[in-house]
DNA sequence: AACCGAATTTGACTTAAGTCAAAAAAACAT
DNA sequence: ATGTTTTTTTGACTTAAGTCAAATTCGGTT
C-alpha cells in the first residue's frame, strides 16, 4: 500500500473498490530542483502527496514572487493540497529539491467524488483540515510581528524549515529578506 | 422552504429525505445587539446562516479583542461557517445588531454526515469554498498595505462594511483604529 | 435641548520594518 | 584550487504604522 492511501485512510473508511479506484488513478513523478509541477494559468490541478522532497507554491505580484506555502514529507499546508475548483491556477508550484510525489489529477478526483460517495467524506475532512491551517496562518499574519511569525513557523516544523532558503522563508512570512536576516542574527 | 436549505442546495442535490432531516434539525433564534451566540471555550459549535443582522467572531489576545470575521446576509466568510471539529472554540461569536439566524448544532450536523452520505458532498464544497476565502484573506494580509487591505475589504461588500464600526474593522484588518481613521480621511 | 458615554479624529512622537547599495559568505562549476 | 554566480549579511537612511493623550463628534436618553 502506498503513502497516499495511508494518508487518506486517516480521514475515514475506504472500501476495497474505492481503494482499487484510487490506486488506478494514482500517478508518481520524480522531478529535479527548479522544475515546475504547475504554472500560473494552467488548469491542471490535482490532489497530491509528497513522498520525498520539498516544493513551494508562489504567486507573482508586481514582479515579485510571493510564496504561499511549502510542502514536504511531514504534513504542512500543501503537502497534500486539493485544488478545489477547475479554474486556471493563480499559483505556481515548483520543486526546491529533487522530489517524488504521487498525485491524482483534478478530473480523476472529480470522478472519484462522483462515483464513490464515501470519497466525499474524505474530501470534506481534508478541506476542513486545510481550513484550520489557513485560519491559523491568517491569524498569525494578522496579529504577530515579523519576529513572532518566524518563531511560529520555526516551531511548526524545524527540520524542514532549515532546508528552505532565507529568501523563500521571508517571502512566505511577508517580510523583506534583510529583515529576516536581522531577526536570525539574534 | 427556508433560506438555509436554499443555500445548501447551491452546493449539490438534496434528496427529499435529507431535506426533511435538515428541516427537523434546523433551529431559529433572534438575539439582541451585544448578546453572545458562542463564548470562547464552549464546545457548542454549529453550522449557521444569518437571515437578517450582523455578527462578528473575535479572539482575545493579550487582553485585546481581535476580530476574525464578520457575518451578514450576503455571503461573506462566516455568514455560513461550519465549525469543523468538536473542540472547545477559541473564538467568541457576538451579535452586532439584532440578528435572526438559523442553525444546526454540531452534533446534529455530524448525525447528518453519518446518516446521509450525500450530505458530505455539500460539506466538502462548503469547506472548499471557505478554504478559498481564507486563502484570499491570508494573501491580503501577507502582501497588502493597511490601506490596500481596507480597500479590498470595502470592495468585497460595501453596504455591509458601512454597518460595522471603525474600531471593529481596524481589528479585523490587523491595524490600529487611529490608522484606519487616517486612511478614511483620505 | 442638554447631557452622558462611546466612538472617532487629531497631534506629537516612537518604533518596526522597508529600501537601496555594497560587502561578505556560500554554493557551484571549470 | 580558482573564479563565477547566488545567497546572505551589514550599513545608512526612509517610511508605514503604532502608541499615548487629548479633543471632538456622534448617538441615544431623559
Amino acid at each position: 500500500m502506498n503513502a497516499f492511501l495511508t494518508h487518506l485512510k486517516k480521514y475515514g473508511y475506504i472500501s476495497d473498490e474505492l481503494e482499487e479506484a484510487i490506486n488506478q488513478r494514482t500517478k508518481r513523478v520524480v522531478r529535479q530542483k527548479g522544475d515546475y509541477f504547475l504554472k500560473q494559468g494552467q488548469v491542471v490541478s490535482s490532489l497530491f502527496l509528497i513522498e520525498q522532497g520539498l516544493i513551494r507554491a508562489f504567486y507573482v505580484h508586481q514582479g515579485r514572487e510571493i510564496n504561499l506555502w511549502f510542502g514536504f514529507e511531514n504534513y504542512v499546508l500543501g503537502s497534500i493540497l486539493p485544488v478545489y475548483f477547475n479554474e486556471p491556477s493563480f499559483e505556481n508550484i515548483q520543486f526546491l529539491e529533487e522530489t517524488t510525489l504521487v498525485y491524482i489529477s483534478s478530473s480523476d478526483l472529480n470522478e472519484l467524488y462522483d462515483s464513490y460517495r464515501e470519497m466525499n467524506l474524505i474530501g470534506r475532512k481534508m478541506a476542513e483540515e486545510i481550513c484550520k491551517i489557513l485560519e491559523k496562518r491568517a491569524l498569525s499574519l494578522q496579529i504577530e510581528s515579523a519576529e513572532e511569525r518566524y518563531k511560529t513557523l520555526l516551531a511548526s516544523d524545524p527540520e524542514a524549515i532549515h532546508r528552505i532558503s532565507l529568501g523563500n522563508i521571508a517571502s512566505y512570512l511577508g517580510i523583506a529578506q534583510e529583515t529576516l536576516s536581522r531577526i536570525r542574527g539574534k
